[in-house]
DNA sequence: TTCATTTATATCGCTTGCGATGCAAATTAA
DNA sequence: TTAATTTGCATCGCAAGCGATATAAATGAA
């Protein structure tokens, strides 16, 4: 890290940056992902949300967007796409009839016996040390705190 | 981390996913940066491709591809958009027309003093180190680099 | 030279992502 | 109870991303 000793640190040099570093590395595993959800027939957001579900369904579209950051502008488009391939169905809620809750369907569930072995293939072709990458997790998980407050 | 010592260390569970924590970091440290490229009436896209074309202009659509790892079909309408706000100029290369050639205008070359102060200003809203910063970049350019074979 | 291949960029269609706005149901205040 | 506000989701419009495909220029092979 010679850059951090120098004095000419250039901070708007592309290679100096972190927030680049993190943009690319979220395409490029966006990317790696795409030819195991390719099986499943899912994107990659459709997975974030699926990992959602099969923790727990029957759960209002805020739910799911409190969990991932996402808005129901980006959701609902996305769930209404999931449930045209079958996976959820879209409930309103008989209690409060603002609500729309999302259930898994049995396809959606199913899908988790099939999704079971991708962390592992991940880690696998990642060459990557659970140790190590749950380290790495922790730090931008607190970046990622820093930014919602 | 009790979560690595325990046997029921769940792999699909979506707090364990290195993967979301670094798809949301990147959707958040756009959104971070939004209010200060808002000010320069430039997206977080269009700041990388501004960032690769203040170290360098007059390249090539695909140098400037191969840096921020994005493909023609990315850059080419987003060249087009900052065509249009008068920041770059889009020339046909003499010696080989198939290439068109990038080039800042005044107005493009200017832009580099208003964001001078947005890596420092990003630095203390986020309240982070630089030495930690490039720590953590650098994980996740070996990560990047396992991806890219 | 002529034709096939490669290279550089562009076009098309689809899925995110999100700001701005809309709308109906629920809640609160008066 | 009635009106104002809040809440939950949806719609619209636009900018990425990217796979598939197209096109024209350059290169290579015959």
């Amino acid at each position: 890290m010679d850059n951090l000793a120098s004095k000419e640190f250039e901070p708007l040099k592309l290679e100096n940056q972190l927030c680049f570093t993190i943009y690319a590395a979220s395409r490029l595993m966006t990317r790696h992902y795409q030819p195991y959800l390719d099986e499943l027939g899912i994107t990659y957001p459709q997975y974030l949300v699926f990992l959602v579900l099969w923790e727990k369904d029957g759960v209002g579209v805020n739910e799911i967007g409190c969990k991932l950051y996402l808005n129901t502008n980006t959701l609902t488009p996305l769930l209404k796409r999931m449930e045209q391939l079958s996976f959820i169905k879209r409930i309103k809620c008989c209690e409060d009839e603002r609500k729309v809750l999302i259930f898994l369907t049995d396809k959606g569930k199913d899908l988790k016996l099939k999704a079971k072995n991708i962390p592992e293939e991940m880690a696998k072709t990642l060459n990557c040390n659970l140790g190590k990458a749950m380290c790495l997790k922790n730090e931008l998980d607190q970046l990622i705190h820093k930014m919602l407050k």
